[in-house]
DNA sequence: ATAGCTGCAAATGCTTTGCAAGGCC
DNA sequence: GGCCTTGCAAAGCATTTGCAGCTAT
């Protein structure tokens, strides 16, 4: 589609960056796909979703290096894996802290501004163990 | 591969009542797994679980009448499904409006009582759609 | 040079399905 | 009897893995 790069995207220099810093080697592959996720605003994407972006953006990339990459970027902190739907998994470039609505009829998920959920008294975790994290989805019929 | 009734468990006669309420035919397979879901307190089950407890309790049923069972149950409001781990699918048996812990290490699922998490200032759904249910999962490390 | 990546295809694991045989009303 | 259910095995998906070849440093 129109996928091109833009000159609203972040430079590659950015991108580039984002990859050393982490302490992942900035291969082709890694770059373009970085790219298409932090070169625009903030986004969720499937596996697959990604995998097919990268077709039309003539990246070629195998399947596998796409989940690679994704696992890669979110054990480093720059993505975020949430579970919504037990047939696939999303990420979300997004990795403050915030949470999401779910369309149920199309499977697309959506940020709920960081101020419109207010959570009030948050029980503590049972046994002394740490919370990790605190998701909250709200599902909607469309 | 008869079943034997134990008298801590909730009557058959509930169980049944349940099923026949619910529109389910009442087979033997249906009612032995909704007397090990119903017949106990709340619990979290996932399909395997579940197939795994019947094979101890010499119940006799096909990993895919479990699944069969779990969706049509869900389908009838008698479970709720969960998904909180992409791996696989969580059911449980308290169908009230409730949240959970997940404990990353185990995999496991815990009610949280329900008044110690309180949603203040809940958004609209965007264009008008309407909010279906709320999720809050809150991760612990353990 | 070498440790780390990638690509492919095969393998895995959860879940669903097709269809013949069986069971509930 | 008729129709819903079950069971098994096979098919389907999303995801992971093994390994030979490639590449960034």
């Amino acid at each position: 589609m129109n996928l091109q790069q833009k000159k609203t995207s972040a430079p590659d220099t950015t991108v580039l960056e984002k990859l050393r810093a982490s302490g992942l080697r900035p291969t082709r592959q890694r770059l373009a796909l970085a790219k298409l996720l932090f070169g625009r605003g903030h986004c969720h994407v499937t596996a697959e979703g990604l995998f097919n972006e990268a077709k039309q953006t003539h990246v070629n990339v195998s399947l596998a290096t796409v989940y690679n990459a994704l696992h890669d970027f979110t054990a480093k902190g720059l993505l975020r894996e949430i579970s919504v739907d037990s047939s696939s998994s999303y990420f979300d470039t997004n990795t403050d802290d915030h949470h999401h609505f779910f369309f149920e009829g199309t499977g697309e998920l959506q940020d709920i501004p960081p101020d419109s959920v207010r959570i009030a008294a948050l029980p503590e975790a049972p046994g002394g163990s740490a919370i990790s994290r605190v998701d909250v989805i709200i599902r909607v019929r469309d």
